[in-house]
Formats: structure tokens, sequence, C-alpha cells
DNA sequence: TTGAGCATGTAAGGGGTTACATGATTGC
DNA sequence: GCAATCATGTAACCCCTTACATGCTCAA
């Protein structure tokens, strides 16, 4: 039940919609979880009902008016006692490597398809990154920023992101050339 | 619906039973996926009843008699198709980052234990991955495994698992390191 | 006028996790 | 004797995904 503990983290920024909170967790501009808009709704509704978030209306006049909610005191203990037990480590499920794994059974072009579009886009989350930690950071330098900066939480994630994708992408480019050159090597014989 | 395809991918290197295949999928031996032993006996019945699995049955005296699996043609080609299909990007989803995300509002103390404990998690499946490349790459040296290996599927999803938790324990060590010296600097006031 | 963005949901179904169940053998 | 390993499942529950629904505004 982590869904409930990322809203809650990612409300301590300061009060968000739904609609904006599911802007960020899909684009994965959070880095430290990934949700649909209906998750968020739903448990949006669920953390209001337990007192760990509360919503106030806001009244807009060219556009559809929005709730947007605030932790309590009860949702940042309840974030308190989340952080101090102790999780299990997360595993790797990827269908790109699942295909991989298999890429000397299958169709190695295809496999050279998809990991060359994988890449692609994560060269493209690797630049929205960059521009995210140069905004949360400001005119200060990271070293700077990072001993005297407020808020380190949402900059260290984007770290972890940032570093996540610059491997998938080596991984997908390396790997991708590897099959390539086996493939012609192949086609020789 | 990717498990199906795990399974097919790692029943490509010889006949395994449902025990055998819990084993690599728990540890992350199987660094393309990740499940536990209750999916696979039941994923492994329904590739069965579809035809893309056969099993037979293997009695033993000392122990319980087991049923091994291969991937028959109906089964390629089915993985055939997924390699082919393009998939969504994988998301970070990870109790760990949330708890980071959230470190300026909670215990940093507690933060910073959970790093540690990941990074030394990370540090054991470094080790781990390690071992198991070279024993994939046997005496050759990994260029030249690289380019003239057979199986190199497995290899290439081992690399980004040795990858991946490499990143994983240096960014858990530089963030507690951070967290740290911001503690120590706030105490200090 | 068509599509994109704002704003919030419901419903069904599939996949994953947690808990439970059984029973034999091997090593400490 | 007790724990760990081998070996295979069932059942309940929760979480996530996919599909569908509504309606208003603004820019191309």
């Amino acid at each position: 039940m982590a869904l409930r503990h990322a809203v809650l983290a990612a409300l301590l920024d300061g009060e968000l919609s739904g609609y904006q909170l599911a802007k960020a967790f899909d684009l994965g501009v959070a880095n430290f979880w990934h949700a649909l808009p209906q998750q968020l709704y739903a448990e949006l509704a669920r953390l209001e009902r337990d007192g760990l978030v509360s919503g106030r209306e806001i009244v807009q006049d060219t556009r559809p008016n929005k709730r947007v909610f605030t932790v309590t005191d009860a949702g940042l203990a309840e974030l308190e006692r989340f952080a101090a037990a102790d999780g299990k480590p997360s595993f790797i499920r990827d269908d790109l490597l699942v295909k991989v794994q298999a890429a000397d059974h299958v169709d190695a072009g295809e496999v050279i398809a998809r990991l060359t579009e994988r890449a692609a886009f994560a060269d493209a989350k690797i630049r929205l990154l960059g521009g995210l930690l140069r905004k949360l950071r400001g005119d200060r330098g990271e070293e700077e920023f990072l001993r005297h900066g407020e808020r380190i939480g949402p900059y260290l994630t984007c770290l972890r992101g940032l570093a996540f994708e610059q491997g998938n992408r080596d991984w997908c480019r390396r790997s991708a050339a590897i099959l390539e050159e086996r493939r012609a090597a192949h086609a020789r014989e």
C-alpha cells in the first residue's frame, strides 16, 4: 500500500488537485512512483476519508472547479511510520528485458528495434530530468544546493531517476550494437 | 500479460520445473522479471493448457517427483509475436524512493537507515551477478563472448541487472551521506 | 470544428501479494 | 529433534490497468 504514501509525499510540496497529481505521476516527473489518474482520484478519496489529507474546493471561472489537497498532521504521522518501516527491495519487471532475454531465439531485428525505441525514450526523459534538476536547484551549484537547499528529497529522487534513465539508454544502445554486430557476422557466414 | 513471456524466455535455456523456475525468479537471478512461486505454478498450468509449453513427469527416488517444462513451437511463435510488439517503458515504483522524497518532512535518521540497508542489499546482489556473468562467459573475455558466445540474451539482461544495482548502491550511499551531513549541520546550529 | 487541455470520476477485469496447506528428505 | 530444501498447489485480497463517461474552454 505504497501509493498512499507516494501521494502524501507528493503533496508535501504544496496543495495539489487530483488532476495536477495525475500529470506529475504520469510523466514520471514524480520519479519516485508512477500512477494513473483513476488510481489517484480513488486514493485521494480514501485518504480524505481516513483523515490523512484534507481537501478544499477552488472555484474557477473559465475552467471547471477543482479540489486541492493538503497533508494533515495524521497524514504526516502516517508518513513517519512508513519511513521507519523496512520495505523489501524493488525488482526489475520490464517487457523489454524479457525480449532481450529471448533475443537468441526470436527475430533479432525486432529486439534491436525495441531497444532503439527505448533508448530514444530514455534520452528524452534524461533531458526532461536535467531541466527539472536545474529548476530545482535554481542558480546555486549542485554541491551548494545539496548542502543547504531546502527540499532535498525531490532533488535526490530526481537524481535517481536520471541515473536510471542514463543506465537504460547506455544499456539499450550497447545491447542493440552487440545484437546488430552478431547479426551482421551471421549474415556473412 | 508479460509473465507468460517471461516464463517462456526462462525456459529457452532448457527444461525446468516450477520449483526451479521459482528459485530463479525469486532471487532475481532472472534479472528480466520477478515472480513468486504461486504465480509460476499457475502460469505454467495455463501455458500448458494453451499448448505453449509441454510438461513431462520426472520420477525421483529420494525427493518428490516433479514436472519439467519445455517451450513448444507454438510457444516460440508466441514469443516471436511478443518481441515484435512494442511495450511501454517501465516506470520506477519503489518504497525507498517515496521515503527519500519525504526526507525533509520525516525523521532523516530512519531514511538514512533504509538507504544503508538497501545499499548493502545492492552490494550483495552485485557480487552475485558478477559471479553469474563470469560463469556465463566461461573462460572467454567479455568482448569475445559478446561477439561469439551463444545465448547472449541472458548475459545482456544480467548486465542490465548489474548496472541497475550499481546505480542503486551508488545513489543510496551518496544520498545517505548527504542526508547525514545535513543532519549534522542542522545539529550544530 | 476539431483537437487539446482542464477536471473528475465509474466499472470490469487481470495480475500480484499474502496467507495457508501438505508431506517427504537431508544436514546440523 | 529442528530447520532447511524439495515439490506443488489453493484461496482471499488488494492493486493496477483498460475501457468508458461527462462536460466545459481555448486555440488552430
